[in-house]
DNA sequence: GCATTCTGTTGAATTGAGATAGTATGCGAA
DNA sequence: TTCGCATACTATCTCAATTCAACAGAATGC
């Protein structure tokens, strides 16, 4: 091959370099890649050129080269939704680490979005992606695309049953269990709930979790207590509506959003929580410390969630063909008031509450 | 140059296609970028073998060969900062729509990191940038290299005074001025301030709003009532105890997160708010509707922040040459109950905040 | 002293696209 | 029939890297 001519204007090629320095682009390549190949008197050489010519190599050049972008496509449903930022955050931290960059897409639980993201990102040739899935079935073509393509995929948040991929979840069966059964230590009975939408491997499991609590606490499972919402503000306020009519004295809501949402209703309505219904949701957020009442939790590990899913999916990219896993993180309770359980036990009239939530969050830790 | 080989594995090239079809890879790129120079019968012969061989455009490649890769970069302090999810997720829906992806990287506010971050950016030959400027200035190698490059930046919620580039900001100045004006026709007199890091230039743009209109209200200016903090709600938390031991009867905050920390501090202290304090804080989020007080917030448009700046940032990758843009986005008031306004005004004894929200925005607005 | 191995280096192929210059074909006009 | 000319298409070069095969020259072995 000819070496090009002039470059106008562009940025100095490895060429450049090697005409520069009276070398090959090989011996160039050697030292931009600190093989030891190369004598110290022509490394020399060679470095100060490329600081004279102010030379960094084409990342898009060696990827095609090296048919490898260290580049990671992830695809949300929505960035502006809280829980995801922490999520992006920790995969972005591991990704970083590693060398990797993020390609970031949202799909706005289309699945229409979804695909089209996904094509794009096998079309820049991303390294791997991490997904958390629209709610639907992967349809056929792309099933099959991601068969052929062999690209690895890291599913976050949510499984999938037909797509054997891995995935890394949090442990949702349980975190609902341990947030209804808490409800019903702190004397509920009728504890309803407010869910995400069922067609979500999580929602699922959230569901399953609240049923099997009322089972095992001997409480009733009275459907009418039961509303499935989207994971939105709007959705978590209409199903407040319909389930307060029914005089729960406990909710359980799937989801962050969704409790604003119900807290809404519950206003409107003149229903106060803790004192009419205990009340325990999903995610915390550090900005919630002024809630009022504050809100017992079951905490997610975001970061950790999106940190393992990349790490994993390095893993893979690096070659790792063990068969698949599924990694299920344990979220946390946080006891707090909103539950009613803090009117039980006798603490400091004033403030303290975060002092004493230790505390109380080791008693339950035994009890469980 | 001869055609490669065999593909073991890998996916179908153009060459492939053109080899199966019989025609020249050009043919071939013609028929994929919809060139109508390709006769009907050849035109459907390569289609056909394209879906056949499930060929789709290598992007890396064509972006070698382009020069051009359809890709943004995005660096934000911290995706997991509340503030910034809704701007990204503006700049993804506008670069969507134009046919970019957006690349995202956090900068933690770190020189060091902030320029790691360019610099892979510039080696994966990005089109352009979105910058959410760290505190500090460039250092000169690193601005020398941005002058080489000619990849257009864009600088987002932050300017800078020594970079001549294109910015997309709030307007600050204004939003600072409206909320203390606010707190002052409330009643207010003693009114302090909670800064962001004055190396920031929103920061100082509050800071200017707050200090002219006192000015202009005719209130004192004391240097005791004013706290630097840094954006997080841990110096949110330290200004409060700092300020409220001077007994403010007003307190403008600069932004949400050290307001949480703010009313972590009252409450410790035992201050209520707006009782014995008015606030006004900067940034409002849905999730917010729940707290108590109902807190008076200075909006920023976040998603048309990240949106404009993603559009700019797209008329000068296609070739704008027009002189440096300062778009500075008008903020906007809404009135609730942290500032005491809603305690002068006759309004229903339950809820209905919000049914109110527009009629007092509107006389305010008025007003100014 | 000659063959062998090792080390440093070069030249050229490869990656998968776009783009340009040049060739074959068809059709109408002279 | 032949010239002119547009249209359809091919062959080849280019982008900027990696990497393999080859080879010169020095060090070592017998």
């Amino acid at each position: 091959m000819k070496k090009p001519r002039t470059n106008k204007g562009r940025a100095a090629s490895i060429y450049d370099v090697a005409r520069e320095s009276a070398v090959s682009v090989f011996t160039v390549s050697e030292v931009v890649n600190k093989k030891s190949h190369v004598s110290k008197k022509l490394r020399d050489r060679v470095e100060e050129t490329i600081r004279k010519l102010n030379y960094r190599p084409n990342l898009i050049a060696r990827s095609l080269a090296k048919q490898r972008t260290h580049t990671i496509g992830m695809i949300v449903p929505d960035i502006a939704n809280p829980f995801f930022p922490m999520v992006v955050r920790g995969a972005e931290d591991a990704a970083q680490k590693h060398g990797y960059n993020l390609l970031l897409c949202n799909s706005d639980d289309s699945l229409e979005k979804e695909e089209r993201a996904i094509e794009l990102l096998l079309s820049k040739r991303v390294d791997g992606i991490l997904l958390t899935k629209a709610a639907e079935d992967f349809r056929a073509p792309l099933r099959q695309m991601i068969k052929e393509v062999k690209v690895p995929f890291v599913l976050v948040m949510r499984t999938y049953a037909k797509l054997t991929a891995d995935a890394v979840i949090t442990d949702d069966y349980q975190g609902a269990y341990d947030a209804v059964s808490h409800l019903a230590r702190s004397g509920r009975q009728r504890i309803g709930l407010i869910s995400g939408p069922l067609k979500v491997s999580n929602a699922v499991a959230r569901w399953q979790g609240f049923h099997d609590s009322l089972k095992a606490m001997g409480l009733p499972f009275d459907k009418e207590l039961i509303v499935e919402g989207d994971y939105r503000i709007e959705s978590g306020y209409r199903a407040g509506h319909a389930l307060l009519s029914h005089r729960p004295d406990g909710i359980y809501v799937a989801n962050h959003l969704m409790t604003v949402g119900l807290l809404k209703a519950a206003e409107e309505i003149g229903v106060r929580c803790p004192e009419d219904f205990g009340l325990v949701s999903f995610d915390d957020y550090p900005w919630l410390g002024i809630f009022r009442p504050r809100l017992t939790t079951v905490e997610l590990p975001k970061h950790q969630l999106g940190s393992e899913a990349a790490e994993l999916l390095i893993k893979r990219i690096s070659g790792d063909r063990s068969k698949a896993v599924l990694r299920k993180l344990q979220p946390e309770l946080r006891i707090r008031e909103s539950c009613g359980f803090a009117l039980h036990v006798s603490r400091p009239a004033n403030g303290e509450a975060s002092q004493g939530q230790g505390l109380l969050l080791d008693k339950v830790k035994e009890i469980r």
